[in-house]
DNA sequence: GATGAATGAGGTTTCATTCAT
DNA sequence: CATGAATGAAACCTCATTCAT
């Protein structure tokens, strides 16, 4: 490997590093508690370590919510391509994947919480969330849309997405903030109950 | 009154003061940027008054939290004993109010999820939280348990009523997040038209 | 006195106790020695407060000079004043107060050097600088002026107090580099010989 | 050329690429805001590379001061061999080279004050500084000595050596420190009419 | 009881230096 | 020899808390 190639493959292993840090250490620590310190003994490296690599503390947090929210629509989309081109089977898919493993990581869960307590104050994060909800609920908008065309079923689609979404939103928080009242298994028969429903009650379009 | 009970009467308004003041400032600044400055600044109080009243910063903190969570429930049983005794109607009076004034307050919404960021990493927090929504839950499950009741039919009150208040989480989250999405009238139809289907859906219990 | 004042003349008294510090620090240590700590130590304060009465230590640097380059103003004019009005005993009261006590102040002395060498990069500095020395170079001329005017000499006042300005400055700054080559008395005989000449040798203005 | 040779060559043009970026260093951002990466940037080379050239940035620093410091020397001499062995003539030949180009550099002059204004602290410093100033007066007064003794003249050559160097020192320090007040130019005259007063004034020695 | 001055711990960031590649 | 990644000391600054007035 010519040592420019290894040079950039260096910095983006460094920057991965602090990330996943940054991750570890909110996770344990949680965000207010998070130092530099703490953040770059969870990455293993030196403290000054973080200049070379990330502008300041806050574009590494930007960064790794960044990286946090990107895995999510990654895992995802992998999820769904793997059961084929269905959009119900599909839509089934992103209920099974959302409240399991790799996804319902207990440890990560809730630093995504501790980054929304912020984002109202960063507009760097508040835009990262929103473009990733917003092309999310998009996404699903269009699942739900093929699925009950297919089946010539009247839905109206944009609400049933935005419930779908909501719905996913409010079952993570509400493990992440109570795990005895109930665990990932019940939030998916949940979510599949809702889905399952909206189709089976749904009326027949006019031809 | 005697000057005993004055004082007593100070430094109960002494406290509200500052958890007032507490509100506005994680409101204005979020909760890692309001400094006992801020807090004080808002409460229109000293910066060493601080002491007289709370133990610490973080005793404030919690207080602040419990006060918010308190008012909460506050508002919801108000609500709802106004519109009598009937259990549909109190669930239906529970939908209305969520998403109206004085509720669904743009200000202090954000100051929810600033603390519920930080709660996972403070037991005291956690447990306030806890508390109420369990008993929130606990609630609901018995207004959705008799209305059903009174109807003859079967319904998982214990599932509904998680989902339903599920669902209030994720749609007020989703508001603050982003508020260009949706708005408060559309989360109040969302809530409304899911009770209203759980009902109309439900099959007859047998006799 | 009433508890404003009291408070308005301590806050005055603390910015002087640091200002003080800042000098003395950089007597002793050298401009880029001079650290938070060590002018809150040579103010006898803690290090914390220096962000109560400057807004930054830049700030307090810039003051420190502010104050050194008044007084120095408010000396020379105050020893100027003792003589009385006649312009030709003024300038030789400047000269002979420039190269004695308290002015010519071993300690103090490389700290206005230590500041000339970043003032260049500083524009607030810069400016400080450059309005004493303009108000200096003027009231210097006005005294030339008036004193060859009533010996009926023709003088070019405007070059006579650049060179004589131009002295102090290259007397004090080396008297300040090498104090082995010349002291303070050497340096007055040298502005007053330059002085006399100055008158001595001048023609009889045209009647 | 020998591979020996050339290495030290190479070695010999390395320390003057980081003595000259020092120097555009300094001259761009000031003494305090140079740093290790600064200068060598401004030396076009790579930041680690100023370990193999020279044992610290403090030993660099003291590199360059000595650089500038004799170049200036080396500058005088050049202009004053050019104009012949007359005594008289080369003394105005050093007041035409002194404030004119290259020595009158606007980049340069205010580095010059920068190290002054730390050489207090720094006794490496102070002795390159005093080195060169005692054996330029002392050249001064030579050629002071000669010229006065050649026309027959009484001149206390030591004193007018110093007040010659003096008026040197502050006309460019005053000349850096406010460009607006006078330029190079008037410098020079007012340097050459003091020499020619000096001279013109002298009485004739006693023979 | 009320004030805000004072403290000093701890946060982020910068930077000279070292060293593996 | 050349590079720039890595280290950790130390700089400035913020802030919760204490305490004299």
């Amino acid at each position: 490997m010519p040592p420019r190639a290894k040079r950039v493959k260096t910095i983006i292993a460094r920057r991965q590093d602090l990330i996943r840090g940054t991750i570890e250490s909110i996770s344990r620590l949680g965000y207010d508690k998070s130092t530099v310190q703490t953040i770059c003994d969870a990455a293993g490296l030196s403290r000054g370590l973080i200049g070379h690599y990330f502008t300041s503390k806050d574009d590494l947090l930007i960064e790794a919510f960044r990286f946090l929210t990107e895995q999510l629509g990654e895992e995802t989309r992998k999820a769904v391509r793997a059961v084929g081109n269905d959009p119900f089977q599909r839509l089934l898919a992103v209920v099974s994947v959302t409240f399991r493993e790799p996804m319902a990581d207990k440890e990560k869960a809730p630093v995504w919480l501790a980054f929304w307590g912020v984002a109202r104050w960063r507009p760097e994060l508040l835009k990262i969330h929103r473009d990733l909800w917003r092309s999310y609920r998009r996404w699903i908008r269009q699942l739900i849309h093929a699925a009950a065309a297919e089946r010539g079923l009247k839905i109206d689609a944009r609400r049933a997405a935005l419930t779908f979404s909501t719905l996913i939103d409010g079952l993570w928080i509400g493990w992440i903030m109570d795990d005895e009242a109930y665990g990932p298994q019940e939030a998916e028969e949940i979510l599949r109950g809702w889905v399952l429903d909206l189709f089976a009650r749904a009326e027949k379009a006019s031809p």
